[in-house]
DNA sequence: CTGGTTATTTAGCACTTGATAATATAAACT
DNA sequence: AGTTTATATTATCAAGTGCTAAATAACCAG
């Protein structure tokens, strides 16, 4: 553990040589050692626990990172910046391609760039200690995915003359799936559960129960909140088939 | 802020007169306290910080809890052991009601039990921290709830002459529905997001939708799975009916 | 009221933890 | 080489941290 990760130092080939690097090459190190540190311990870790597994002084980390939030912040900024890939988007809007591919290859790279052990964790501490980022995230995701998964699945069900912005109870119908999924990722990554079946295998799974549902579902979910505006706090209960509307 | 949640004490209205409680009273008071403490700042909070909530001093925890950690132990114990209830499988089991209206009165129990802010939030700080405790819940509703959630799905689609246990496919199966519901709770617990539409709600569109698509899904993967054995490398299990408690 | 019992507080120890200043030292430059 | 530059280490501080022992005060039996 006590290995430094970066061997891109041009020689001296291992052990205990005091290596000096250089101020950028140093600082990724120290990012990464820190992703990796509070993804496994929390951000309640300390910062000569860190040190230690980076091969370093503790004070050193003091010269790239004013204080522990300062490096808490770098490391948020690393992890969550960039993995948003706005070619997904556009994948799942090309029609040419049936929805039930659109979908499973969108979770195919979404899950490569999102639901790894660092991701996953760092995002629950995160959401446990102030919520604050996990409700931007989530922000982006109902503003650039839920819409267009929507469109996509109002077009599927042959929805075609709906106009109207898509609703709450649409998004929120979406979302069991999506949660769903992230679950799954959530029992691996957090509480390391063996998993009997592949990740992929479990998407195609969930993608084809949805999508055999919606056709017969969602465009009662469409119609129930076609009258009322998408967003607000209506109260009006989505009546779904038969009785009991709880 | 520092005044004493407990007006219990028979008498002397209010103000900082000290009360001396009795060691059972003052016990369930710390728990609680602790509980709610714990549950907001994680088990990185500080015994000092809760005494003060508690309105007593510091010490005085040491007198009802040898350590810090035997009174997690204790929070553990008290939030999670008890709320499961085996009334839900014969609820589940009863085939005088559509199997919709019994699942959905099953989450309605169940989200009653553990999808609160206590609960969700210690449950995850906990799996963070070490996920023993998260397999062993897990565990439990492996062996109580999915093989019955299972069982009555497969009757749900018409599949009466199924005969060999539920395989680990068709459990993953059911935990994308359970997986989607916990990820409400989830979201509206420990991010803390305004949903816009109720619980209840939710549920039922999410199984009013997962049951529709398994009419035609379901049977697919029970096929799948029914000529392997249900967990690959068990070899074949021992008794069909064993009652370990958690 | 009195004295014993014990819940509760006061005072403090040993250690941790984020952070800083002073010092040492490896690399760069001439 | 010798000089300079700034990376990295050593030696700390001050505040926090779990936990303990002794002192205090509330309750109760007599």
């Amino acid at each position: 553990m006590g290995k430094p990760a970066t061997s891109l130092t041009k020689s001296l080939t291992a052990k205990a040589v005091k290596t000096r690097l250089s101020p950028a090459e140093r600082e990724r190190q120290i990012v990464d050692g820190a992703i990796a540190y509070f993804a496994e311990v929390g951000f309640s870790g300390q910062t000569r626990e860190l040190s230690k597994r980076l091969g370093i002084t503790q004070p050193l980390l003091y010269r790239y990172f004013s204080s522990k939030q300062a490096l808490i912040e770098r490391v948020y900024q690393t992890v969550f910046q960039g993995r948003w890939n706005p070619e997904w988007i556009t994948l799942l809007q090309d029609r040419t391609q049936p929805l039930r591919a659109r979908l499973i290859e969108f979770y195919r790279q979404y899950s490569v760039a999102t639901y790894r052990p660092d991701w996953i964790r760092i995002y629950m501490y995160a959401g446990l200690a102030s919520p604050s980022l996990n409700q931007r995230y989530i922000k982006l995701i109902k503003r650039e995915l839920m819409p267009v998964m929507c469109q996509e699945l109002r077009h599927h069900c042959g929805l075609h003359d709906v106009q109207h912005k898509v609703s709450a109870q649409e998004m929120e119908f979406v979302w069991s799936l999506h949660g769903g999924v992230f679950y799954y990722a959530v029992r691996h990554h957090v509480y390391q559960i063996r998993m009997p079946v592949s990740f992929m295998t479990q998407v195609a799974c969930s993608v084809d129960n949805f999508l055999a549902g919606s056709i017969s579902t969602y465009p009662r979910v469409v119609a129930a909140t076609s009258g009322l505006a998408n967003q607000p706090k209506r109260k009006k209960s989505v009546a779904p088939t038969k009785s009991k509307s709880l």
